[in-house]
DNA sequence: AATCATTTCCAAAGCGCTTTGGGTGGCGGT
DNA sequence: ACCGCCACCCAAAGCGCTTTGGAAATGATT
């Protein structure tokens, strides 16, 4: 059924019926009702190419996955991300298009996906801290919002951000406050941005108080559980081992806590651990008594904001570029206690 | 740039410079490669929109992915599906659109998504035994491929699926051969498909040995870390605690471990596990010595596999119906071993 | 030289919608 | 009776592409 068969079943033309449809105020309230009745009676829904094509909108958000070539491996925060953000969209009748590319790929993608007219906008994931994308898409004029930030570009730009600096920098300085000294960062991959402002907050909870920083007790890598494990079980095997963790994931910190285990120490007693958690759905820290000390903000919420933000943005372009930072809750579960008596140095 | 600007631009029909590009036999070929050029050098897209309305196909596959109500959950193999199905499209240049749907309002969306002519083809997530979508997809006579089956429609349908029961009764036929009596299952919803072929698989293996089924041992919820511990904790509380897990996801297997531990038991040694591994990108069991002992099975492998065969329904749609059923690996890892003889019955 | 088949190109219609720029009829006001 | 004004509706153009049904030019054949 289209508008034309439509408009001939109900002998009224297509104009009077698209308006009917579209909340035009020119048409009799009475004809609407008709119009609206019909419409539902045959299931019509107006064909979003020939709508888009009239329109010049697509009605559709682009979300570029980058995928690490060596891993294979996608993130898994995008899951609930895209969750939050489904939400928006399609309580604003938005459609979600997907691509997965390999990384640093993501430009071509971006070109045409906004080339072929495929999207209104577009979310920027997982930003470096000198992202090219960020310039290009600007360039390219399509309205996007970039969850993260990239530290190194000037340009004015939409983003919604955690504060990841404040938030590790809170971590380590309750570490601190518990006596631990040997604390271990295992940070995400550092070329990407938020990975490289926790270290920063790391960094200077650290210097604040004159502990000095030590390159061996900061990795950095793709947040795998296997990493978790490999790098917690050489570091623990060190006769200087660290006596707190600050991990960047909860999937690392699982493998964190593995390694722990397997020494026949015990978290939160022996070795303490703080994470930081997306809070995924299917990995909630427990709500009542929290297994994790962690860094908490919600990816999901994140989501849907930024989508909020995207969709204002192509509501008004001329307006100036929004920007969000959210704040991580500090909250304090089963993983950390006072550094060890043998430890303190 | 559009077509006819290109045309224009060339002294060119918008005929020819369509055929050219779109590699029609009956232009001169060092007209095409003019063509070509300027179109590559003015960077010129197709405006899909155009395209779909004057083709009739939107070159966009629609994945629905249910979302649990309760828990807001977003099942976390849907990550690495998508990744997979998402290599298969761009190969074949479509899009994939993504629609989150609250459990069982997925119909709607279905229909809207064919109604609005967004897509070509559809894959069905998370069916259930006797899952209504199936007839109705029939009927609305769209292209799909299930991920799974679903045991109780009858009319021939695509899908793809683990053979989840003969995977389990092996497993569970593991465990028996290991002197294991008592042997949780710790199972996903049993309204989904597969967990009702997992649970058919474990009462074959258990029935085959004339091991009686105990109620008490059998759970069936969402398949988070803290289902895997709770449950874990109750069950190795009991005086006739399992001796054995056999776990439909590694994630919630992970909970279990975390229990075991709690306990100051071992795993692979007091209490064994074997799980579900669907190896999700960040959960790798280890190439070398995995952790777990496990039914494994690439759900992204599966992603691939399952647009493969809805591109070739949509290219051949009178075709029967194909089906692809992958059996999952027996892998063993650490964290089984010999029933504690103390444990024997 | 005339005919015919190929090759190469083009004009125009059409995909299903929105939107511009009116038209028509009824009503109140003068 | 006339005018003007709403309220309601319509015809047709246009979005950017593909595709149908030729036409013109070229080369081969008689």
């Amino acid at each position: 059924m289209n508008l034309r068969e439509l408009a001939q079943n109900l002998g009224l033309s297509q104009t009077t019926v698209s308006r009917a449809l579209n909340g035009y105020p020119e048409v009799n309230e009475a004809t609407r009702a008709r119009v609206v009745q019909a419409a539902e009676q045959h299931n019509y829904r107006p064909n979003t190419r020939a709508k888009g094509l009239a329109t010049g909108r697509a009605m559709a958000i682009g979300h570029v996955i980058p995928m690490s070539k060596q891993h294979e491996m996608v993130n898994p925060v995008f899951g609930d991300f895209i969750a939050g953000a489904g939400e928006t969209y399609s309580r604003n009748g938005y459609d979600m298009v997907l691509s997965l590319v390999e990384d640093g790929q993501e430009e071509k993608t971006y070109r045409d996906l906004r080339g072929k007219g495929a999207v209104d906008g577009l979310i920027v994931h997982g930003p470096k801290s000198d992202d090219p994308r960020i310039a290009m898409l600007d360039d390219l004029g399509v309205p996007f919002v970039v969850h993260g930030r990239a530290s190194a570009v000037t340009l004015p730009y939409a983003w919604l951000d955690v504060n990841n600096r404040n938030a590790f920098q809170r971590a380590t300085d309750f570490l601190l406050d518990l006596g631990h000294r040997r604390i271990a960062l295992m940070n995400g991959l550092e070329e990407l941005d938020f990975a490289s402002r926790r270290r920063a907050g790391y960094h200077d909870a650290l210097q604040a108080r004159g502990v000095p920083l030590r390159p061996e007790f900061m990795h950095s890598e793709e947040m795998t559980e296997r990493y978790g494990y490999d790098t917690a079980r050489l570091l623990l095997a060190r006769d200087d081992a660290p006596t707190a963790f600050l991990v960047s994931s909860m999937i690392t910190a699982i493998g964190v806590r593995r390694a722990i285990e397997e020494r026949g120490l015990k978290m939160g007693r022996d070795v303490s651990v703080i994470t930081h958690d997306d809070e995924l759905s299917y990995f909630k820290n427990g709500q009542d008594a929290p297994i994790f000390t962690a860094t908490c903000s919600s990816v999901r919420e994140a989501g849907r904001q930024a989508a909020q933000i995207l969709l204002e943005r192509i509501a008004h372009p001329h307006l100036p570029p929004p920007n969000r930072l959210l704040e991580a809750q500090l909250v304090v579960g089963g993983s950390t206690g006072p550094a060890p008596i043998s430890a303190k140095d």
